[in-house]
DNA sequence: AAGGCAGCCTGTAAGC
DNA sequence: TGCTTACAGGCTGCCT
């Protein structure tokens, strides 16, 4: 599933491949796949710059216009060349001058491709919650937005609207390196353990991106590579924690949650 | 207001 | 063997 280590690897190999290049189209073969609020699709000119806010990617090119870029659960962006085929997975295909493409593969659906002026991003972020590598993601930020929150700390992990990249996987992993029981009531955390989630958090998609990203399901990378950090989950699918202990398997927001009863303390310290 | 969860979708795997 | 069912999960929107 692609969370911010990946989307974040599919950025920089993007950078790396269409920066610079003139955007000529982009088709939809898919119905629900683009999206934008222009009366005929606008002139893009070259791409200037990709990079990623929460999951998303974004695409900016010279006039203007951002192609905004959401993989949801099995969205691929593969850079390919004439010879390789359209396949039934294929929902839109964005063309270059130079005759290369980058096709947009889901087999579930989910994603999206939304096309919008320049000026409207801030307004398309708003909501967003904080980047875990800024500076706004601080105990004081985090202990704000938890106040009030009896909502489990596993569930707050994954809600966008807080802290915006986090998925499932990492969301159990980060919980179980803080030895945080994901069932905590969000605004019971200590200070010390908000300090804890965050250099966790940090450390452990830092080490992800280094690791272009976890290929669980079917996470691909531009070239169709797999991503390595499945090799170092400590507790995400897995039946006994790294000191032994039985993992226990439970839902949580409607997600599998894997945690560790005897490491991961339901009670503050 | 806040929180819980169905629904969107399709491929895979397990169960009968 | 072949059908049915459950499951995977990011996000939206509805319901309580």
């Amino acid at each position: 599933m692609p969370e911010l280590p990946e989307v974040e690897t599919v950025v920089r190999e993007l950078k790396q491949n269409i920066v610079g290049k003139s955007i000529v189209k982009v088709d939809e073969l898919r119905p629900d796949t683009v999206f934008h609020d222009f009366s005929t699709l606008p002139e893009y000119g070259k791409v200037i710059s990709v990079n990623r806010r929460g999951k998303y990617i974004i695409i900016d090119t010279e006039r203007n216009i951002s192609l905004i870029v959401h993989l949801r659960m099995t969205g691929k962006l593969i850079i390919v060349n004439n010879e390789i085929p359209v396949t039934k997975h294929t929902r839109a295909i964005i063309s270059f001058s130079d005759n290369t493409k980058l096709f947009f593969n889901d087999i579930r659906t989910f994603g999206t491709i939304n096309i919008i002026p320049g000026k409207n991003k801030l307004k398309f972020f708003c909501k967003l919650g904080c980047e875990p590598f800024s500076d706004e993601f601080n105990t004081e930020h985090l202990a704000t937005i938890f106040t009030r929150k009896k909502t489990p700390i596993k569930n707050l992990l994954l809600d966008q609207n807080c802290i915006a990249g986090l998925g499932n996987i990492y969301a159990n992993e980060i919980l179980y390196s803080c030895k945080i029981a994901p069932n905590r009531p969000a605004n019971i955390l200590s200070k010390t353990e908000l300090q804890l989630l965050i250099d966790k958090t940090r450390e452990i998609l830092t080490e992800a991106i280094k690791q272009n990203g976890t290929s669980i399901s079917d996470f691909r990378r531009v070239d169709n590579k797999s991503g390595s950090f499945q090799n170092f989950l400590q507790i995400y699918g897995k039946d006994v924690c790294c000191e032994g202990h039985p993992v226990k398997r439970i839902k949580s927001g409607g997600r599998s949650t894997f945690y560790c009863p005897e490491c991961q303390k339901e009670d503050i310290e």
